[in-house]
DNA sequence: CTGAAAGCGCTTACAG
DNA sequence: CTGAAAGCGCTTACAG
């Protein structure tokens, strides 16, 4: 049999007090509370199983203890890891998280942070999938605290939490080039919609190659979606010259790779040698297995937890600031 | 410059008409009002990029819109990918979610719970953690509509969508029968705390093996937290007759022997034969290529949208059920 | 140590 | 077609 939901008034009818000594009862302030009083709330709020709506208080306090994650994609392991690390931090300073995927659709991004500021979080932690940067106007124009995390937007200024990508693809690409590889190849997904980490790796590729005094040929650099990946493959290693080296833009381009070369049965890093960026668990067991670029992912979870904590505690207007953080390189048997 | 929140009552203001009106026209009920006003409430809103306070709203229709996701563990790939589906089918219908990850931790599940109930969400679907009815009393008393996912509670009786685990385990086992196995090991985590889809798969993997005239020897079923595994392997291949064949209880599982075996470079299959519940990405492409038992994601997100938004619109006390979902052998090379 | 009263920002019958 | 008023369930100075 369903039951009304118990308000505040029931509690204090029931108790025999007025709703604000209810009400002080539920923010633990006791300080001018009999024991007396607060024994016969205590049991009340128990015996109607009592919980306080969240809309009401938050409408009046205008604080909610709750902070939003808009994750560009949920099925991304680097990402439900650094929020994991995340909550972790931010649960020990009492706040609480709601995790909204925007699944890469841009539109559904903006829905769910309407959503998160309809709802008054305290804070909005951002993987951002857009590049719009009016969608973020709202939340600059009100000082509402947020960070991004993996990726940037342009034209929009904020604390900053991802990984030095230059630094990334440099190290694979050092690792291969002492290892006397020339002609290396960068497969990464698709910049139609420009994505920090995919530029940026193809840019320090490109940096990287010239510093080692490499040529990058015109067929080196791929960008392009999952399902083509195999197709392109098969292309560029019936090539007159084809690449002694891949390095994988990330665990997904990984995947595909591996599952080409094991179809066509070539073998690494005989005919050819590999380096991913992003150390997802199987690399290590994997036969060969894979030598990686590792994203330190506790440290950024530990800093995005405190940038945001900052901003909502100091609404000061501190400087934003962009934080990198160094990459670090597996070496296994892959090249 | 930080900009103070705008209200209903400022864009009344502005636009020369009662916050009645702009309620309505937020509400898109424009039956009864005039072009010319809907036009300048309209254009107010975007001058003063106007955000109602769902706190407010809720406070009084009652209803949020939004459905609370609670998962286990977030870094479980068949959670997001659950989740994923169960957010598709949710948002044609205008529902929104909210994400929450209990990590694993009975303690964080009852107290996001608890906020889930003070955001009066319209209904919750659960990974449970924890196997203590107590704290989803409350949801029961008030009908708050709720499913399971992937695991039971012991005294909640409520919509369930997991896999028949009986059937998943059977079919591993039987596979392996089949290619003449006798001495089969199944490995799982932990079930100190009452885990459904752990327990039942024991439970299946000795009616499967009795179904198949095998015997299940002492120290054929083993159960235990992921970094014992590799130890316990260990002293499973000194025995005197160690199994030729092992069916790994979830891709954690496995993922340990892989890596086991690999560093003592025990040969699959020709040493020992390799099942695994779960069909992760990399089994497809490992050397060899891992013979798994799927589950059929896609159908059960698509149930679970289904029971929750049922129970949501339609409150007639429906019998509970509890929906056993058909798992799917994937033959490779590892047996 | 406790209560009455105002108010947070909305929505919704109801009156006109 | 539009507005005045009551109310959703809390919190918080303030008075006593």
């Amino acid at each position: 049999m369903k039951k009304k939901k118990t308000t505040i008034s029931d509690v204090a009818e029931k108790a025999g007090v007025s709703k604000s000594t209810v009400s002080q009862y539920i923010n633990q302030r006791f300080r001018y509370m009999s024991a007396e009083t607060k024994d016969r709330i205590e049991q009340v709020i128990q015996e109607l199983d009592f919980r306080p709506n969240d809309n009401a208080r938050n409408l009046k306090v205008k604080k909610t203890k709750v902070i939003g994650i808009l994750v560009a994609n949920i099925l991304h392991t680097l990402s439900t890891e650094i929020i994991r690390t995340v909550e972790e931090q931010l649960q020990h300073r009492g706040m609480k998280v709601f995790i909204c995927d925007s699944a890469d659709d841009p539109e559904k991004e903006k829905e769910y942070l309407d959503l998160l500021v309809s709802t008054q979080v305290d804070g909005i932690i951002i993987f951002p999938v857009g590049n719009d940067f009016k969608v973020y106007n709202y939340l600059i124009d009100h000082s509402i605290p947020m960070v991004f995390v993996d990726r940037l937007v342009d034209g929009v200024t904020s604390d900053s939490v991802l990984l030095d990508n230059h630094a990334a693809i440099f190290l694979a690409v050092s690792m291969l080039a002492e290892k006397g590889h020339e002609n290396i190849a960068f497969l990464t997904l698709p910049i139609d919609i420009p994505i920090t980490p995919r530029l940026e790796r193809i840019e320090g590729f490109k940096k990287a190659m010239a510093s080692h005094k490499l040529e990058v040929r015109e067929d080196d650099i791929h960008s392009l979606p999952r399902n083509q990946i195999q197709e392109k493959l098969a292309r560029i290693f019936d090539a007159e010259k084809p690449p002694t080296a891949i390095v994988a833009g990330n665990d997904l381009v990984l995947r595909e790779i591996l599952s080409y070369l094991k179809q066509q049965k070539i073998s690494i890093p005989g005919e050819v040698a590999i380096v991913s960026i992003d150390d997802v668990a199987y690399t290590e067991f994997y036969e060969p297995s894979i030598t990686t670029i590792g994203q330190p992912i506790q440290q950024m979870g530990i800093k995005t937890a405190e940038l945001l904590l900052n901003r909502i505690t100091n609404s000061d207007q501190a400087p934003y600031i962009t934080y990198r953080f160094a990459p670090e390189l597996i070496v296994r048997s892959s090249c």
